[in-house]
DNA sequence: GTCTATACAATGATAGAC
DNA sequence: GTCTATCATTGTATAGAC
């Protein structure tokens, strides 16, 4: 038992990762886990709140980037463009390393309804990150609500495509395209709106 | 121990309400719940997924409900108007019993991570249902994602006035109210973004 | 300060009896 | 449809080893 051994937390990921794509999430016990590991079942939840943050605490620090994005812009930054920086500095935590994780990972979201969840729990997390952050720099909260949903629907969306993609674009590139397209959606929505007056 | 008496979910949503409000929903046990029900835990877990569906299960129409009021809109309305009828008969699902239900149970989530994580899992759900039925009724799937989004936001807003409420006005009012100021919030931004070029 | 060993409580599944 | 009984697993708590 390679006790002392350096990051056991990454260890665990790597080796969760690797049972989970083998046998299921379900099929998978976390003292089989921590076995592959090399450790105890102990030290596994000292490390981890549950079985699910294993894979899911690596997104911890996304809440924090999104919110460091906000905060760094421009003072003279528009509601929109505090939004774009916070998803540039929050897509930025993205190299290949995480590609990799995220497609093993992707597959075995997709069938297991206990792990989406947290998947969504994260998801939300962030956005309440984000309109917190831009209610700080003092957009109109109905504004920062609204900016916030569109803004990770296109971190989501984009990230959905630069996962699955061999290209070399960064993962910024993608989720800005969507934004934009979303932007533009939500205008011509606004002016259906107005032109039924 | 009453077995055969009607109403057994009712039963335990009651009992888990009531033991969750006095000693805290991790202080509960299972066993606990289906005695105050006069059940035992093999009953509960047959009637309910996990003892956090106890309290959400009650949502599951939620997701039909929107769907529905999509569907029902008339054949030439407006995507915004699909929206609004989608959260017209959503809300209509919420009476007196509702809100009782709601006063008793936000506190309790509000201290809870564990339901929390259940209570935003099923807020995804409505959206993504009613994201679907915009689709399927031909929206633009960008507007349908932002719709969903928007949309979603408006009723859980309302719902938040309407559960602490005193007045008799039904939940849609306040629903309806957030949705107008969240479309007026968003147009506003479409017109500062088009101002700036 | 990190890991291990052990014991423990609670969730949730399963099988057979009424 | 419910009950009793038993079981595997998650997650916690404690005390001690390196």
């Amino acid at each position: 038992m390679g006790r002392w051994e350096p990051d056991a937390q990454g260890r665990l990921l790597r080796a969760a990762l690797e049972l989970f794509s083998e046998r299921g999430y379900e099929a998978t016990t976390t003292a089989q886990i921590a076995e592959r590991a090399g450790l105890t079942k102990t030290t596994l939840f000292r490390l981890f709140a549950d079985k699910r943050e294993i894979v899911f605490q690596g997104q911890g620090v996304l809440v924090a980037l999104v919110k460091q994005g906000v905060e760094e812009a421009p003072a003279d930054a528009s509601a929109t463009s505090l939004t774009a920086n916070g998803l540039r500095v929050l897509s930025s935590a993205h190299g290949e390393e995480q590609r990799r994780i995220g497609r093993l990972l992707d597959p075995i979201l997709a069938t297991n309804g206990e792990l989406n969840e947290r998947a969504i729990y994260k998801r939300f997390a962030i956005t309440e990150a984000l309109e917190t952050a831009l209610i700080d720099r003092r957009v109109d909260s109905w504004q920062a609500g609204i900016l916030a949903d569109l803004g990770v629907r296109a971190y989501y969306a984009g990230y959905a495509l630069w996962v699955v993609s061999h290209d070399s674009p960064p993962l910024i590139d993608y989720v800005q395209a969507q934004f934009q397209k979303l932007q533009g959606a939500s205008a011509r929505l606004s002016e259906d709106t107005a032109r039924r007056h």
